[in-house]
DNA sequence: TCCACGATCGGCT
DNA sequence: GCCGATCGTGGAG
C-alpha cells in the first residue's frame, strides 16, 4: 500500500478530480486503519469564484497555494469540516473536494466516529451507506478536523493510494453543489450507479 | 471591530 | 421538502 506520488497531485486539477475516483483514501496510526474508496470529487480552480482561493491567499487558503499532494481541510456552517486534495502547481491556488467515499477497512471505527452507536446492526438510525456519503460525513468518520490541513499526503500517515483491481471506472461529470456562483461548471465527478455517491443532485 | 454567510447535515412536516 | 444549528472567516467600515 504505497501512496500515490507527488507527480500524481501536480497535474491539471480537473484530471486529478477525475483520477482520485477509485483510489482509496487511508489514515492509519500504525494500530487501526481507516480507509475508503474515493467515489465523488468536485474540483475548485484558480479562477473560480466558487472556490476558496480566488480571492487570494489568507490564513485559511495559504495551503492551497503550496505544491499539490497536500491536504487542505476547512470549517464550515459552525460545525462541519471538509477534506480536499491541493493540486497543480505552487502559486495557483487548486484543489479537490473529496465529497464521498465508500467504507472499506475500519467501519466500526467510523461509525463510532460519527457518534452513533452499535456497529454490529446499525439500527440506530444509521444506515451504511450514510456513514460517508458527503463531505463533511466522511471527514467525520476518518476524524478529519484543521488540524490535519496542510497533512502531507505523499510522506504522512494521511495517503491516498492505488485501487489493488486497478479498474477504471465510469465516470459522470455534473454540476457542483452548495455554491452560489460558476454554478455552470460541471466539475463534480462521481462513479456511475456507487451507492456511496451523495444524493443531490 | 463588526457582521453576513457558508464547498452541510439531520430532524421534522 | 424545509429549516435551524453554530462559529470561523474574510470583506466592509
Amino acid at each position: 500500500m504505497r501512496p500515490l506520488p507527488l507527480s500524481f497531485y501536480t497535474r491539471r486539477t480537473l484530471t486529478v478530480a477525475r483520477e482520485l475516483l477509485g483510489k482509496i483514501l487511508v489514515r492509519t496510526d500504525g494500530k487501526r486503519t481507516l480507509s475508503g474508496r474515493i467515489v465523488e470529487t468536485e474540483a475548485y480552480l484558480s479562477n473560480d469564484p466558487a472556490c476558496h482561493a480566488f480571492r487570494g491567499v489568507t490564513d485559511r487558503t495559504r495551503i492551497m497555494f503550496g505544491t499539490g499532494g497536500f491536504l487542505y481541510v476547512y470549517f464550515t456552517y459552525g460545525m462541519h469540516y471538509c477534506a480536499n486534495v491541493v493540486t497543480n502547481r505552487e502559486g495557483l491556488g487548486e484543489a479537490v473536494l473529496i465529497r464521498a467515499i465508500q467504507p472499506l477497512e475500519g467501519v466500526d471505527v467510523m461509525i463510532a466516529m460519527r457518534g452513533k452507536k452499535d456497529g454490529a446492526n446499525l439500527n440506530g438510525g444509521l444506515h451504511l451507506k450514510d456513514l460517508t456519503n458527503g463531505p463533511a460525513k466522511l471527514a467525520q468518520a476518518m476524524g478529519f478536523t484543521t488540524a490535519h490541513s496542510g497533512a502531507d499526503l505523499v510522506s504522512g500517515n494521511i495517503f491516498i493510494t492505488e485501487e489493488k483491481s486497478g479498474i477504471r471506472p465510469v465516470i459522470v461529470s455534473t454540476t457542483r453543489i452548495g455554491i452560489s456562483v460558476a454554478q455552470e461548471k460541471k466539475w463534480r465527478f462521481y462513479i456511475k450507479d456507487n451507492a456511496w455517491v451523495s444524493k443531490k443532485t
